[in-house]
DNA sequence: TTAATAATAGTAATTGTTACTGGTATTAAG
DNA sequence: CTTAATACCAGTAACAATTACTATTATTAA
């Protein structure tokens, strides 16, 4: 890849991500993209995601089990994944930086970075699950 | 599923994944238990694997890109990934419980578990780097 | 010993993702 | 405003990891 150009798939895929605060799969993206752009290939939804990610316009969200989930927000936080609806939701955590360390000390590489995930259930589910007991 | 019956695939699954500290995957426990029960399917293998991580007698490391990974260790700890030659190593953490307390106080769900893991470069693939670089 | 059924081997199907191909859109130069 | 170069596209095929299906076999309890 020399020089990139522009395309205006690409443009609506990074305004989707952009708008969209539910940590979207690639096939959320391509049924949302498809609203504009009715014939757009499911290939071209990756592609361009993946770019974007390259550029660290997005980020990637891998999960246990189903689909990678893709995130506009770029900035440093952590990830909730709900067990129940598997709903993806941001934490803010001030610094973490010495958890890198605290685990330098036990270890004999070099660590560069960390990801900390968070596993429960989200408040909706809470609350679904409350009237269901109830009944 | 009633009750569970014995199997002797199964137990060399378990004892495997037990012997084997590399963090196997379900390719490399399906080559590893084909010596002892050469026409093993693999989808045995797949299925023992998952049967054994309800159990609770190992566990399963999903991992950015490439097959998940099985671990013996069911103890509380961290992972990890070397992003050069992928392989994945243990670290020891001393209490990591308020972590969660503190993601609790900037979230609004039920949060029940957290997993952290370290990106970077492992010991060997640092020795083997500084002798590319003399060369 | 036998009957019930969990587990198997082998194979097919599914899912998520990437690669390929011929044609199209964007860009830069004349 | 052409035209040429090429990044990008749609569509489709291929791929890797995993799961589901089916007829047979092994384990267990009666």
């Amino acid at each position: 890849m020399a020089t990139m150009k522009y395309s205006r798939q690409r443009e609506s895929i990074r305004d989707f991500v952009h708008s969209c605060h539910e940590h979207p799969t690639a096939d959320m993206v391509y049924a949302g993209i498809r609203e504009e752009f009715p014939n757009i290939s499911l290939g071209t939804v990756y592609r361009n995601l993946s770019l974007l990610v390259e550029l660290g316009e997005i980020t990637k969200i891998s999960t246990d089990s189903g689909p990678d989930r893709f995130d506009c927000n770029t900035k440093p936080h952590s990830h909730f994944i709900c067990t129940q609806c598997q709903c993806i939701r941001d934490i803010e955590l001030p610094d973490t930086e010495y958890i890198e360390k605290m685990a330098a000390e036990n270890f004999d590489g070099e660590i560069i970075s960390h990801v900390t995930t968070f596993y429960g259930i989200c408040k909706d589910c809470l609350r679904k699950n409350s009237f269901k007991k109830e009944a």
